[in-house]
RNA sequence: CGGGGCGUGGCUCAGUUUGGUAGAGCACUUGGUUUGGGACCAAGGGGUCGGAGGUUCAAAUCCUCUCGCCCCGACCA
């Protein structure tokens, strides 16, 4: 490729809309363009890189044993009625109507389609299992796209299904999805941590997160110094903690005036935010909750509401509280409050001697026990980690980091196959349902969360396996004959070896030419100037160290060629 | 949806407070000089000031409505 004919509009200013510099980074390297918002074209450049990362995918998952396939995007809502989230999906789901005003939705996902598939074709139980795959555009009207490919509104997934005949063969399934996943993002040279996650909308089990570590990263990771234990921060759970043998001293009420907060409180009575019991009066469908938890932690508002098994929970505005005259903002506690259920965080159990607020303006009560001065109907874990907190596997310290989510693997179970009546024959000829896994990998989002990991003030630096040409060959001044002449003939030398190469031929400055080399971040440059002569040596610049060697100029292909079969 | 901000040549932005008929840098075109880290000189093209309506002798600027975009919160690959 001659640079003087590549489609690529590089920028020197930081386009507006860009957040994080992986997103700027594609766009000023002139691989990305904004269509809408969440909505993006890939120029050459960036399709070269895209398509590095679908092959990597894909040799990957055929060597699993996934088979590839490619399912429609336009789907049909009688399935999405029949799995019962056509209405749950909510206005995330692209809709849209045909002529006929039969309702069809952009898929923001394939677990309907993929089990009609493969429910039609009755399969027997020696065929299973089958894992199939596709590279395909999703759509989600998402509330907030953000951070260009991060989080769009149409994105490249590759979705994978295993059928298992029963829950033990799903695990050997998902166990080769595992390992495919951590060679792909070990081959994009990433680096990643595999954690527990919560299943979401998609529902099941067992599931696990592929993490890139990177600052900029959407989601918290918790991960223990001493052990592999490691989570996604809404789905960590929190370390048993060991009952605490002080006696139960005497209830007291004491005056807290105008002390509404945990730090106001803490700091009145001068104790730790951990002796205090944080009351949260929260509003469902099932009526009002009392929620407790130790006054230093944060309610996860996912797991509370698996606790409570609904999705419609929220804290008690302060209009609300006016039509409960035993609940007093700033001073409720469980103390006395019989009329509603209490439900407690496990954390609480072990503690002794606590302080909550008393339902009495400008009160609180000290030494407070459960069972002697309040029951908790129902106990469970929805606290958010923090750093320092127990690792909940083998007592070491927890740390947190930030991570893109770039993989998500579930084992689904029959979730689907039931609500789809998706059946094989097993051995007796008898109908039974799929044991279902499923499998994401955001192959957009993996493209920027490679340059999130991987750039510096300059610009991208590809892992070699991404890079969208290996070799870039910049002829300083294109007017001297002789650099043309050694430039062309080390290009087409690399090209007659099959090197990705792009020759740099414009008449631009060599600053223009330098930095454009770096921006979109070519691995090797191989830059001939005016103290290249013929016969002499031209400079090998690595753009990952900026290492610079200067190499005779007939051994410049071999010298390449070397180093990247090294790497 | 709630809160905050922004829409002015292709891009990044100034001009809006205090109404007077649109500007800079980058990019682009032509010519010339340059070519080891985003060159210089000269000439040039390009803007319904997001859209609609209103106020006014006069609107990028004031008012109303509307559309789009960005940021902060709940959703997720």
């Amino acid at each position: 490729m001659r640079f003087s004919k590549l489609f690529a509009p590089t920028l020197k200013e930081d386009p507006a809309e860009a957040e994080i510099i992986s997103h700027k980074l594609l766009v000023r390297a002139g691989m990305l363009r904004k269509v809408a918002s969440g909505i993006y074209s890939y120029l050459p450049l960036g399709f070269k890189v895209l398509n590095k990362v679908i092959n990597i995918v894909r040799e990957e998952m055929d060597k699993a044993g996934a088979e590839e396939l490619l399912m429609s995007a336009l789907q049909p809502a009688e399935i999405w009625q029949k799995s019962g989230r056509w209405a749950e999906y909510g206005p995330e789901m692209m809709r849209l109507k045909d002529r006929g005003n039969r309702d069809f939705c952009l898929g923001p996902t394939h677990e309907e389609l993929i089990t009609t598939i493969v429910m039609n074709e009755m399969l027997s139980y020696r065929q299973l299992p089958v894992t199939l795959y596709q590279i395909q555009v999703k759509f989600r009207d998402e509330i907030r796209p953000r951070f260009g490919l991060m989080r769009g509104r149409e994105f490249i997934m590759k979705d994978a299904y295993s059928f298992d005949l029963n829950e033990k063969t799903l695990q050997e399934s998902y166990k080769k999805m595992h390992g495919a996943y951590s060679r792909i993002l070990e081959r994009c040279g990433l680096e990643y941590r595999a954690v527990e996650a919560e299943s979401g909308l998609i529902g099941g089990d067992v599931s696990q997160e592929f993490m890139v570590l990177a600052d900029n990263g959407e989601e918290a990771i918790v991960y223990c110094d001493k052990c592999s234990y490691a989570a996604n921060r809404e789905a960590a759970k929190t370390a048993k903690t060991e009952g605490e043998s002080d006696d139960f001293k005497l209830l007291e009420e004491v005056n807290t005036p105008e002390r509404k907060t945990i730090s106001e409180v803490s700091e009145f009575l001068r104790i730790s935010p951990k002796n205090i019991v944080k009351t949260l009066i929260y509003q469902t469908e099932y009526g009002i909750k009392i929620v407790l938890v130790r006054g230093d932690r944060e309610v996860n508002q996912e797991k509370l509401n698996r606790v409570i098994e609904t999705d419609k929970v929220t804290l008690l505005s302060n209009e609300e509280f006016g039509r409960y005259s035993d609940l007093i903002p700033g001073y409720s506690g469980p103390v006395g409050l019989n009329n509603y259920e209490i439900i407690g965080d496990n954390e609480i159990l072990s503690m002794r001697n606590f302080v909550v607020g008393a339902n009495k303006k400008n009160t609180h009560f000290v030494n407070v026990n459960i069972e002697r001065d309040f029951k908790v109907d129902k106990w469970g874990d929805f606290v958010f980690i923090n750093e320092g907190d127990k690792c909940p596997s083998c007592g070491g310290i927890l740390k947190i980091t930030r991570g893109i989510e770039i993989g998500h693997i579930f084992q689904l179970g029959d979730k689907y196959s039931k609500a789809l009546n998706a059946t094989f024959l097993d051995e007796n000829g008898e109908r039974r349902f799929y044991t279902i896994g499923c499998y994401g990998i955001g192959v957009s989002r993996l493209v920027q969360a490679t340059i999130e990991q991987n750039h510096d003030d300059k610009g991208i630096i590809w892992p070699i396996p991404l890079a969208p040409f290996k070799v870039i060959v910049i002829v300083l001044n294109t007017k001297d004959e002789e650099q043309n002449t050694i430039g062309e003939n080390i290009y087409n030398g690399l090209l007659n070896k099959d090197v990705e190469v792009i020759i740099d031929d414009r008449e631009e400055s060599a600053g223009k030419k330098f930095a454009d080399a770096d921006l979109i971040g070519v691995p090797y440059q191989i830059i001939i100037g005016k103290r290249t002569k013929a016969g002499s040596k031209v400079e090998l610049k690595t753009r990952k160290d900026n290492q610079k060697t200067e190499i005779p100029i007939e051994d410049a292909v071999e010298k390449v060629c070397l180093l990247l079969r090294a790497d």
